[in-house]
DNA sequence: CCCCACTA
DNA sequence: TAGTGGGGG
């Protein structure tokens, strides 16, 4: 889920911009963040999601094909990061995410059964589930693309706001927004193509455009610093304590940490239900999460085979539609990563 | 999600 | 050339 800032962040702090903005950007992806969004999203109408003739699931294997392709084409430069571990304080919202998925399941299955298809889909979207095989190739794909993948020790999202705040990239991707939280200086959001999308039951589209949130003019409009941030996201609820502390909206949340210069004393009036965790262990992990720089930033040369004999030769995908899609890749990789060496590079290099 | 053929 | 509707695996 990730923490909900939506309503907290002023209009002047968030900024809409075209895809050509971003050209000659890195930018770390929260690859799982991709992968689920792809789950939920490339289904057929009834809810089922593309299959190869074996029964296993390629809605991700699409969805990233195109979508990475389209991105390098548009001269944006994707750094893939996956999740490891999930800590242990992320237990109870993976609990929560499990039984939300079973809830689903049972649902759709019934609509199913009543023969209404628009309730079917919605219920299937939330039934997703990511295995270990799709994860795998999903990061075997991405390398045969020649695109950098990063394994993070744990959070994928922390180790993308790490490698922003360290100047490896220029902003970290997720739709979620505790990349901020994590320290990330830039989140991009809404880092697709097709800038148009379904309004949840009307058959209505609404223009969606990639969205930069910039920490400091964040922090700045807001008048706080990122511990109070951070203790704003613990009072609204993030994936260590889902829910929240009851009672507290933006708001509120805002209103009562600003009433203190230090943020953290705060904490110790929260609270402390059992079973759950530290609010000023939370505070610590959001501040200073595991990350590694055991990674390289590097885009390569696609390899055709390789993606051929994932795609095609496992996947039943067409052929002529891969070939067609790599050879725009190439040209992209070409025209927009190959040899060109980032500006943090350039300017070590002076 | 994205592609593609078709439309005016 | 921009918008749509159906299909992808």
């Amino acid at each position: 889920m990730g923490v909900n800032l939506r309503d907290l962040i002023p209009s002047e702090a968030k900024r809409e911009v075209e895809l050509k903005a971003l050209k000659g950007r890195e930018v770390a992806l929260d690859a799982y963040n991709i992968l689920y969004q792809f789950l939920a999203a490339i289904r057929q109408p009834n809810g089922t999601p593309l299959m190869d003739s074996h029964g296993r699931v390629t809605s991700h294997l699409s969805g990233l094909f195109y979508r990475t392709i389209n991105l390098v084409e548009e001269g944006i430069k994707p750094v893939f990061v996956f999740d490891g571990k999930p800590p242990e304080m992320k237990r109870k919202e993976i609990e929560e995410r499990i039984k939300r998925r079973e809830e689903a399941a049972s649902k759709y299955r019934q609509a199913v059964e009543l023969g209404r298809l628009d309730e079917a889909r919605k219920y299937a979207q939330a039934t997703g589930r990511l295995t270990n095989e799709m994860v795998d190739e999903s990061k075997k794909l991405l390398e045969a693309m020649g695109m950098p993948v990063v394994q993070a020790p744990a959070d994928g999202e922390a180790q993308a706001a790490c490698m922003a705040a360290w100047g490896s990239v220029w902003a970290a991707g997720s739709q979620d927004y505790d990349s901020l939280l994590f320290g990330a200086p830039r989140l991009v959001r809404n880092l697709a193509i097709t800038g148009r999308r379904k309004l949840p039951g009307r058959d209505e589209y609404i223009e969606i455009k990639p969205e930069i949130i910039e920490l400091v003019s964040l922090l700045k409009s807001l008048k706080i610093t990122r511990d109070h941030l951070i203790v704003i996201g613990i009072f609204l609820g993030t994936d260590f304590n889902p829910g929240g502390v009851k009672g507290y909206g933006p708001k509120t949340a805002l209103k009562i940490v600003k009433s203190v210069d230090d943020p953290l004393k705060i904490l110790n009036t929260v609270p402390k239900v059992k079973e759950e965790n530290d609010p000023k262990e939370i505070f610590k992990y959001f501040k200073k999460p595991p990350c590694t720089k055991d990674y390289k930033i590097l885009w390569r040369e696609p390899n055709i085979e390789k993606v051929k004999s994932i795609l095609v030769d496992k996947h039943d995908f067409n052929a002529e539609r891969v070939e067609k899609g790599i050879s725009r890749l190439k040209k992209a990789y070409r025209e927009n990563l190959k040899g060109r060496i980032s500006r943090l590079d350039a300017w070590f290099k002076r």
